[in-house]
DNA sequence: TCTCTCTAAGCGAACGTTCGCCTTAAGAAT
DNA sequence: ATTCTTAAGGCGAACGTTCGCTTAGAGAGA
């Protein structure tokens, strides 16, 4: 920190009382024109900026938004991170406010702690929650607690006690699921996550319904569930590459790119080609999505605008007390087609 | 901001004056064992946490540290953020700082401002700055402003006016050349990066002494440049595998990973197979490198420790006012060998 | 002329800390 | 008994704001 130039300085210079100057900078009332003016020419001369502790002090108010989340494993990267964080500090700075980013710690109790002590001693106004699962413990803590946040992501179909914007995964696997079925795929496999996911089974749905709206019957035998990682795809695919020919699936949909990567993998490893042979879709559509031998389809998921209307929701309401309509929002994701989901041809006679 | 317990409560409570409470929360002497373990039990029992505002108001120092980075396209992740970001924010806390997440402005006058305006307001005492690139403008403002900082990278070898650590990319690529030529190559091409970019011109020299130290001559046919994206890879390895045969290489050094997805695309299109028939080493270890067909062979920077180091170094300046040395440092980054680069069995009588 | 209203600006206080100096009392040294 | 030293804690002030009330003075209406 700096010893910068301060109210009283300007003040000095320009003949008026601190507190004066206060008034023009916040633009309150009942200062005339020509002192406005002169106190303003005094600020750009003196290149004056409000000190932001003095500030806060008085007004109660950090300007601050609190984020954390979960370190991804060093052998997957976190798709969506970078774009994340770019909208909402980008939104938070159009507000003059600005994100701080702070540890995650996997045990809860630890984790409350950092959140209480945040927002108690006065470094943010509020958090911006991410990745909800079943049973996420802040919630209900920050709830109780009485402080302010928004989540990217929900708890509970049902559950509209905090303000929230999701993207509907379910919606996006149906689409996928549409397009195979409408390429000619009859026998489509899907590569879930484990069950104690609430996203992964959010997506799962969408599979099922899917299947349904097109009439046609889910099979145990061609679900797989397992981490959501490249070699649990690869493995998963090999064991249904080696289906009976009549179970055997002709498409894959996955829940993950890095399980379709790998399912591809298995694919060209069982002298197939993806797309042709075997459509693959992906969610996420990770940046290398589209580089892959073949390009793979995916869900994509409309990242900036989440971040930006989250962190304008939770400013608003930090500003104005309320949350603008809608405090839940559902938004869909849109299939990005590409290769591997394209030339297959259904063999006659087979569906 | 939550209007939580004060001193004065807790002074109330325990039957002393607020300032002796403050010297007991900062460890200063002159408080009996008696009144301190009171003062304690006070403290724990109305749960206080000194307000940061107040702190950072009469202390002149915010305890926060921050960082901006540009962001990356759409289709290109940023393969080390997540775990730079984490790795910051985590020594960070350990210190009590936190990090503080702005926006990056292509426009340097725009952003020059807004690194002024954090630090002049008293929202950062320092900053942490990345990926520098020849004639970064925030360099000599922040210097000229007496303003603290580190930086990943450095902006010339012999520049010390400033603590950086930075990775010795050429140290690395010539770790690949070395492997390359261990295993028989002979013919070693080089996928560059524009000749404005520092980072880039750092690697190639690596390649250049790669080569020198095994005796071979370089030859500029086998150098391309472009833009690091997998469609540049392609172009220029499509390029390179319709030289004559007696100048084409057998094998191809990327500077960075997407360059080594489309090279080993292009190798897949023209019926030959990365590793067996043309090795190709990339830089980056993108999580998704070990998962591509074959797998790839690539340099590895320890990001998780430099983020560390840099934040604890900016963080011992702050406190004593010197660096702890050395100030500048250069680190070693690390082949991950894979198949990319296994089964080459150099033809006899071409070498 | 007197009162009333309104505008422009001043002033004291407060936000929650920390800092440095002062006071008190007890015990040691003279 | 007197002075000195030290430990334990009190007290005023300051960090840089913003808030709300007060005041001075000008102009209008009677």
């Amino acid at each position: 920190m700096s010893k910068s130039v301060t109210l009283k300085e300007v003040a000095a210079k320009a003949g008026v009382s601190y507190q004066t100057v206060s008034k023009v900078v916040n633009n309150k009332a009942s200062v005339s024109p020509e002192t406005e003016k002169r106190i303003w020419g005094v600020i750009a001369e003196l290149n004056y900026t409000p000190n932001y502790n003095g500030r806060s002090l008085r007004r109660q108010r950090s300007n601050t938004i609190g984020y954390t989340w979960e370190p991804s494993p060093a052998d997957q990267a976190n798709p969506i991170l970078d774009a994340f964080l770019q909208s909402m500090f980008r939104a938070a700075e159009e507000e003059g406010y600005y994100l701080l980013c702070f540890p995650f710690h996997a045990d809860d109790v630890r984790m409350l702690k950092v959140y209480h002590q945040l927002y108690n001693t006065g470094r943010v106004d509020g958090f911006v929650l991410s990745r909800l699962n079943y049973g996420e413990a802040s919630v209900p803590f920050l709830l109780e607690n009485k402080i302010p946040f928004v989540a990217f992501g929900r708890l509970d179909d049902q559950d509209q006690s905090f303000p929230y914007i999701d993207v509907d995964g379910g919606q996006g696997v149906a689409q996928a699921v549409d397009h195979l079925v409408s390429l000619g795929h009859r026998r489509i496999a899907a590569l879930a996550w484990p069950e104690d996911s609430r996203v992964g089974n959010n997506r799962l749905e969408g599979y099922f319904r899917g299947l349904a709206k097109a009439g046609l019957m889910s099979d145990p035998n061609l679900i797989v569930r397992g981490e959501g990682t490249s070699a649990v795809g690869f493995e998963a695919t090999t064991y249904l590459l080696g289906l009976p020919a009549d179970i055997r699936p002709t498409a894959i949909v996955c829940m993950n790119d890095m399980m379709a990567i790998g399912a591809m993998q298995a694919i060209q490893t069982a002298g197939l080609q993806p797309g042709r042979d075997i459509g693959v879709t992906g969610f996420d559509d990770t940046p290398t999505a589209r580089y892959l031998t073949p390009p793979l389809t995916s869900i994509s998921q409309p990242i900036p605008a989440i971040g930006e209307n989250l962190m304008k929701r939770l400013i608003e309401y930090l500003e104005s007390g309320s949350y603008p309509e809608p405090r839940c929002e559902l938004v869909a994701p849109s299939l990005e087609i590409r290769e591997s989901t394209a030339g297959y041809v259904p063999a006659k006679g087979r569906i």
